[in-house]
DNA sequence: CGCTTCTTTGACGAGCCTCAAACTGAGTGG
DNA sequence: CCACTCAGTTTGAGGCTCGTCAAAGAAGCG
C-alpha cells in the first residue's frame, strides 16, 4: 500500500504527462486533446522488462503513465550504471535517434504509445508541444550533467541527498508529490547503481540522513524533513529553472 | 615543441573540422566550401578563458580550429567536474539552446565563428551537413554516457585507460593522431577533474599504466603501446560506431 | 637564472567496498 | 493459519582504493 501515492489506479492516469508538458510550455486545446486522447497501445510491463535495447533504432516513442523505469548500461562483468530514472509523465525514444542506453522497467509499469504525438511535433503540426519537447530535452540534458557531477565530485552523503531532491522536484512537477513527501519505489540496489555506490554504503548513508533528521523512508514513501538544509549541503539547484526559459 | 602534432601553425587549419564532419556524412562540394570558407571572426583564446558561461543563451556557434577546451561546472567550494573535452574539429553552442555548462579553454585555443553554418543547417539549406550535425550530436550524447559509466562504475585504472582510448579515437578521426600516438596537452589536474579523481591519484595511476607497459607519455604526446589490451581491461567500445549509422 | 607551474614521492587517514550473516517483511503453499 | 521462501534491508568485520597534506624534484618560460 502506497496510500495517496498509489500509481496503479489513478483516476486521471494521463495527468502526469499533461502536467509535465504544461510546466514547459502553454499547450493549445487541440494539443491538450492530442495528449489526453492517448489511449491506443497502452501496455503493461513487469519489473526488469526491457522496453528498448541499447543501440536500437526505430523504437516507437512512448510516455510512462505509471511506475518507474530507467536508462542504463551493463558492463560485461555485471556492473551496472543507471543514467536516469524515468518517472510517470516522462517519455523516451522521441525523435528518430538510436537508443544510447537500454530502457528498463524498475517497477510494474504502464506506458502508452506516443508515436503519433512525436510525428505531429516533427511535422510542425503542434508548435507549443514542440516547444515543450525541446524544453524537456534540455531538462533531460541538464539532469544528465547534474548526474555526472554527482558521480564525479560529490560524496556518498551528498549524492543521496542530491538525488532525493531531484526526485522530489520532478515528482512534484508531475503532480505526484509535494514539497516534502513523494513516492520512492526504489530498492537500495537501484539507488546504488544510480549513484555509483555499493548497496551496503547506500544503506549506511540513508541511515546517516535519517539520524541527521533530514529524511524519513517508509514503505515506498520518502519524506524530506529539511529540504533547504539538504539542498545547501549538496549544492542542489533545481535543473528545471533552465528549461522553463528555453525559447 | 609538440613535433609532428603541433597545432598552432597547421598548413590547412580547418582540416580537422572537415574530417570530423565527413566521418559522419558525405558533404556536397557546396557544403565543403561553406566549411572551408570559415575564416571570419577567427579568435584566439588564452588557457583558462571562458568562451561561454553556464546558463548563457544566444551564444554564437563556434568550431575549435586548434587547441583543447572543455565543458565544465564548478561547485561553490571549488570542486570541478569536466563533462567533455573539446578537440580541434569539435564545435559548441550549435542550435539555440542554453549552455548547460561553461565552455573553457584548456590550452591556447583558436576558434572560428560558425553561426552561418548553423543557420544554413537550420534553414534546411545544407541537408548533408544537417545529417553530419545530427550524428555529431548523437556522438556527443554517447560520449557523455560513456563518461557517466567511467565516473560511476570504473576504477581509477580503468577510467584513465578508457579516457585515453576515447581521445585516441577522436583525434585519429580529426586527423591529429594515429592508432597509437596522439597529442595530449592536458595537465594531470585536468585529467583529475575529468575523471573524478585527485591529482595525486591520477599521477599514480598513470605510472601504473606505464609500468604495465601500456602507455608512454612524453612532452604532450601520448603513445598507447597496447590499445587492444587496454580496451579489454576497461570495456572500451568506440562510441562513434553508433553515430555513423544515424539516419 | 629565477620564477612558476606541473609532476612526483611519502606518510597517513578516511571513505567506500567486499564478504558474510542476521534480520525483516511480503508473499506462497501446505 | 502457519511454516517456508525469497527479496530486500541491516549490521559487523576487515581491507583496499583513493584522498589529503606536505614537500621535494622537473620542466617550461621570461
Amino acid at each position: 500500500m502506497t496510500g495517496r501515492f498509489s500509481t496503479h489506479l489513478g483516476v486521471r492516469p494521463i495527468e502526469p504527462i499533461v502536467r509535465r508538458l504544461r510546466s514547459a510550455a502553454n499547450l493549445s486545446d487541440v494539443e491538450l486533446e492530442l495528449i489526453r486522447g492517448l489511449t491506443e497501445r497502452r501496455e503493461r510491463h513487469a519489473p526488469g522488462e526491457q522496453l528498448a535495447a541499447e543501440g536500437a533504432n526505430g523504437v516507437r516513442a512512448r510516455f510512462i503513465v505509471s511506475g518507474w523505469a530507467c536508462r542504463q548500461r551493463l558492463l560485461p562483468d555485471g556492473r551496472r550504471q543507471i543514467f536516469s530514472l524515468l518517472l510517470p509523465g516522462d517519455g523516451f525514444a522521441f525523435g528518430d535517434r538510436p537508443e544510447l542506453a537500454a530502457v528498463v522497467a524498475l517497477t510494474a509499469l504502464e506506458t502508452v504509445d506516443a508515436a503519433g504525438v512525436d510525428d505531429a511535433v516533427h511535422r510542425g503540426a503542434a508548435p507549443n508541444l514542440a516547444r515543450a519537447f525541446a524544453a524537456a530535452q534540455v531538462l533531460e540534458d541538464a539532469l544528465l550533467l547534474d548526474h555526472a557531477v554527482r558521480l564525479g565530485r560529490l560524496t556518498a552523503f551528498e549524492r543521496v541527498a542530491h538525488l532525493l531532491l531531484e526526485l522530489q522536484q520532478r515528482l512534484e512537477t508531475a503532480g505526484l508529490g509535494d514539497r516534502q513527501r513523494f513516492p520512492l519505489p526504489l530498492t537500495q540496489e537501484i539507488m546504488a547503481d544510480t549513484l555509483g555506490l555499493s548497496i551496503v554504503h547506500v544503506n549506511r548513508t540513508l541511515q546517516q540522513l535519517r539520524r541527521a533528521g533530514m529524511i524519513e523512508l517508509r514503505s515506498g514513501v520518502a519524506i524530506l524533513l529539511q529540504p533547504e538544509a539538504m539542498a545547501k549541503i549538496c549544492d542542489y539547484r533545481p535543473a528545471s529553472l533552465v528549461s522553463n526559459r528555453a525559447a
